[in-house]
DNA sequence: AATAAACCCGACCTTTTTAGTCGGGTTTAA
DNA sequence: TTAAACCCGACTAAAAAGGTCGGGTTTATT
């Protein structure tokens, strides 16, 4: 059912929180795990994936934590889900490199148009950066004509 | 993850074949799910989904089947997908009417964000109806700016 | 050098959701 | 009367999501 997992949530608090610092600073895990009643090893995971793709580096040690990769409106939507969740389709026939071995295929009468709408989809959430989550006023301009 | 069921699947499916069946042509659950190498009692139940909802007319009896409800062009994507999965949300807390029991709502910082996302990804696919997705070439017109 | 704080990560378990099946209805054309 | 079709709740099995655990590695500090 189209919704994005919890571990993506968690991603985006995180993301979210951390543009909201001060330049630079440097965020634990468990600051963002406690402040948003994110279980800690959840929230850790998630921003070691978030590592993975660089859209945040860590820093390992004592002392140590996460900060953003880039700037804020250099972090799509589409980037981040797709770095937690893995390549995303709204049905798996269209997932990019994967091969899909669904048995409608052979006759299958939908897997065009949703070629045409899974990349709209992705277009839309790849429009969407965390700056613009950051500033909802700002929102106003991701709309669909 | 960001995935159509396979129910949906099944029901676009089998919407897609109806709309292309000549005008008013009853259409059982059993030839649809032998065409297209769908589980005969998932296609129905999914069939049956459909008509509760009015996007398709049940034919009861011998000689009974499926006809559509409404013209292709009446028939939107979201409708069907929320006909059949229910209220469609990116994340529980921006589900229409439901209640969200989250234990981030107290301090989350993305809900009204996502309210907005949310409210644009329901327009995107409302403004796709079962016609379009008949017609690959005409899905041009689905394009984000 | 030792310590502690933090990231790192695979393996596991539990719960929820999805997918599919079954048995027993009801309706209606022939 | 029969058979073909829809109808529907209940069930099971499989898969995915969510969370937990144990044992690493790295590095600032003392």
């Amino acid at each position: 059912m189209l919704r994005l997992s919890k571990k993506s949530e968690y991603g985006i608090i995180a993301l979210k929180h951390m543009l909201n610092q001060p330049e630079g600073a440097i965020i634990r895990a468990k600051d963002v795990a406690s402040l948003y009643n994110i279980p800690l090893e959840a929230m850790a995971k998630t921003l070691q994936t978030l590592a993975r793709s660089g859209i945040v580096k860590s820093c390992q040690g004592a002392k140590g934590g996460y900060v953003l990769g880039r700037a804020g409106d250099q972090i799509s939507l589409s980037e981040i889900i797709e770095s937690i969740e893995g390549p995303l389709g709204i049905v798996d026939c269209v997932v990019g490199a994967s091969e899909c071995d669904c048995v409608q295929l052979e006759n299958c009468n939908i897997s065009d148009s949703f070629q045409v709408i899974q990349k709209q989809f992705k277009l839309f959430l790849a429009g969407i950066s965390l700056a613009d989550i950051n500033n909802e006023m700002e929102m106003q301009h991701v709309v669909w004509h």
